[in-house]
DNA sequence: GTCTATAAATTGATAGAC
DNA sequence: GTCTATCAATTTATAGAC
């Protein structure tokens, strides 16, 4: 058989193992799964990924290379701070809407004490906040935003305000909106404009 | 044997399968686990609670009871509303320090398409913003907050604000302070004050 | 590479002695 | 009420035919 249908393989399976361990979490994901959702039989997940283990790895590899490759390149370019901001905001919200289960996923496997394989990938990434510290600082000198912002409370406050509404739409729906799915999906709409504002606000200079 | 023991069991198996559930979730919790913890024999917990679902039942339950209280009935008295509502961050965030994994365990579990346990519950308990909504309306007639406020977007941006950093605390830690768990228990300890000055600024009469 | 068959271990749940 | 022993089902993983 070809090298390009075993790519393919390879590749159906990754991609079904993206979906069932992002819904179901690791513990709630049986192989079983994965095979049918990819279509194949079930052996043949070992024979490519040798264990439920090294599945998982890539796949919360995958997940939170993602994720991070959402958050942190974004401030790369020259454009005005403000204007990144903005357009920071809006990809990464669009992208939350289109993927809403990667990041109740990273957050719900690296809160398990019995998962290691979550907490180590995390420690050994190279991601850090070092570019975003480094342009803050400039803004501040620049005089374009508050003096008194720090860096790090300010990237958690906008990961919150983009990140939260997304993994808790399963409780903002029935108590927040009377099980009004159409009121949510309005809700999220101006999410954006809404974040800016609040986030604008935290910044200005006095 | 008396009632006395008898409840004293069936209250040991409840506080150990609250642990274990909140830690490792529902897949990840094995009814052994939860008798380890309790320190007694694993066919207790059948006698007790007939089934694993039950038992999740009951913790889940619980879990999302408990946090419900902390949340709705704060605004129950006279007190001026900035007032109530920096007692309502100061409580709330002091039982999300006490209490990392309710949140995460709730939310995890209402996001998982095979537990409809959590899903039913939530819908057939008679939460609801109605008291907040009443509230910010006389607030908004008194003039004392901002005419362009909705409700169910402040609440939404308070638990979040609360919420997030706590749940998101195994990828704060390690990214954005370095693996420097005294530097994020110092931001958690300062918390509180950054939250209220940007609620306050997001609700002020301009 | 892909399948069937099956091993080996885990786990939820029950029966029955005390 | 609490324990030991055990069942029955599930599930990860491997062996071996094709």
């Amino acid at each position: 058989m070809s090298d390009k249908e075993k790519i393919n393989t390879e590749e159906k399976i990754l991609e079904a193992a993206k979906e069932v361990f992002t819904e179901e979490g690791k513990a709630g994901t049986k192989m079983q799964m994965i095979a049918d959702r990819a279509g194949i039989n079930k052996s043949l997940l070992h024979y490519y990924y040798r264990s439920k283990d090294k599945l998982f790895a890539s796949v919360f590899k995958f997940a939170f290379g993602k994720m991070a490759s959402k958050i942190f390149p974004i401030f790369e370019n020259d454009d005005h701070f403000l204007t990144q901001l903005e357009q920071f905001i809006e990809n990464y919200l669009s992208f939350l809407v289109k993927n809403p289960f990667i990041p109740m996923f990273i957050l719900s496997e690296l809160n398990k004490k019995h998962n290691n394989i979550a907490a180590e990938l995390i420690i050994n990434s190279d991601v850090n906040i070092d570019l975003f510290d480094a342009i803050v600082k400039k803004e501040i000198q620049k005089g374009t935003i508050k003096k008194s912002i720090k860096a790090k409370n300010l990237l958690i406050n906008i990961l919150t305000l983009c990140v939260f509404p997304v993994i808790a739409k399963p409780i903002i729906v029935p108590v927040v909106f009377n099980n009004d799915s159409d009121a949510y999906n309005n809700y999220m709409k101006n999410r954006k404009d809404e974040i800016i504002e609040i986030v604008f606000d935290m910044i200005r200079v006095e």
